[in-house]
DNA sequence: GATATTGTTCCGGTAATCCCGGAATCCGTC
DNA sequence: GACGGATTCCGGGATTACCGGAACAATATC
């Protein structure tokens, strides 16, 4: 019998339970139909899926519709308070926003993927590009690359070959020494910048929070590249993403 | 064999990954020992468990510890973004957390709770009592009175049998005709109050959000009783939360 | 408004799986 | 290096997840 999530793990109901979950996370609000349709598990079954999961009360059911209720919500909440800078790096987030006003995101890596934890926007900003809690491919962004840059070299290689180098736009970086040219690049200089790798059109500059050589997350500063460019690019806001790692990492290292 | 979630579904196994989940947001960070002792569940048994959860990529195994993983911030956004309202009441917070310096809460009801979804600081605020996510009883504070006043008879009794009238501090309303005639009130006056019945010491005043009939969650202004007295607290604030209301019901109805 | 169609809920038998005891292995500690 | 504790692995037996199909409900069609 095929599956689609291979061997990851032995208990089948909990892979299906988020087969399911997922299901109705794409679909945003779906019917049993609908939701059997996406995940190929017949009808009678789901329905039983679907009637465990409103019994925890993780999912709701409006007149016909089911959609995920708040206490994914809760666990979120839970998940990011766990991580250990989740807490301090709020308030550094908020007065870069102000002070560049660009918008401003924290990232961390997991399984090899970014994910955006936190965000900030200062009054320039356009509307956010990426969701807490989102996920995103490392080599083509400045946050990721400032993460990359300082995980073990095996791990970067692991990371590589589980998700390849996929080219979001022609600029994406989709060679392994190229990639690690410019890591090696991005150590040096403490800063990781991304010009229309991920995005036509966006950049971004990003410094990682790095404590007794591990790398915790990274900050960066994101926009249209008609607004980053010249020396706000290449010398100012990598000079404010550095400054304010550096003092996270102070405020985490003595508090 | 007792069940600690009674009859909530059929699968039994997604309701134990659900207490494996809860088990887990709970201590934080766990142990595989740690996690049966709060289960019961047999450690060969919820090896499985958690090799699954793994396996999805659901929880992070670090050392010996398991957390959840930041997945689960996915789902939360998620869950949120299908929330008629969480797009469009963000600026209206922040707007009103400036004005008045406290800190503002929007919140709903789901499954005869209230849940905070949104939050704004002011400059005056005191660090956040709630978490994002956070269940609370809607009878003890403002934005659930608030709620609770537009809700159906029905559902409003069915709410106060399910979860009861528990008195969080001397000043919580603990009998059930009391709070049908405070609800009468908050109808006529379309603001809620709170005056240390939740958290001593603290007050909120809170409006609901009305659309046809049908409230979709609330506003509430909080903090301490020493700011919150006086003129500004009978008269001021009630006016201020429900301008903002108004205005975030005619931005919905109108876009 | 009656009928057709589509979707949901219920039921029961069976194959599969979850489940736990116990053994083996790993890890930290004395 | 031996001990104790925790984790991982294994196997068989009991439970339950699973799906077909029937009953029922809701919606669409004429």
């Amino acid at each position: 019998m095929e599956d689609t999530r291979g061997d990851s793990g032995p208990l089948k109901s909990v892979r299906r339970l988020f087969d399911v979950v997922e299901a109705i996370e794409a679909l945003q609000e779906a019917t049993l139909t609908e939701i059997a349709d996406e995940t190929g598990i017949a009808t009678s079954t789901l329905y039983e899926y679907l009637k465990t999961l409103e019994g925890v009360q993780y999912i709701i059911k409006e007149d016909r519709e089911y959609r995920l209720g708040s206490k994914f919500v809760r666990l979120g909440t839970s998940s990011k308070q766990v991580i250990p800078l989740t807490g301090v790096v709020t308030p550094y987030l908020e007065r870069l926003a102000e002070d560049t006003g660009e918008t401003v995101w924290f990232l961390i890596e997991e399984y090899g993927l970014g994910v955006y934890l936190e965000h900030a926007a200062g009054d320039q900003s356009i509307k956010t590009a990426h969701s807490i809690g989102g996920q995103s491919h490392l080599h083509c962004h400045a946050g990721g690359k400032a993460i990359l840059a300082h995980l073990p070299a095996d791990r970067v290689n692991k990371i590589i070959n589980t998700h390849g180098l996929p080219a979001m736009t022609e600029n994406t970086i989709t060679s392994r020494s190229r990639l690690l040219e410019e890591l090696e690049q991005i150590r040096d200089q403490g800063y990781a910048q991304n010009d229309s790798e991920q995005l036509e059109g966006t950049r971004a500059v990003s410094s990682p929070i790095v404590i007794e050589g591990e790398v915790f997350g990274a900050i960066s500063i994101g926009g249209p590249e008609h607004r980053l460019h010249g020396e706000w690019f290449e010398e100012e806001l990598p000079n404010q993403v550095r400054s304010v790692t550096n003092e996270i990492r102070l405020d985490r290292l003595y508090s």
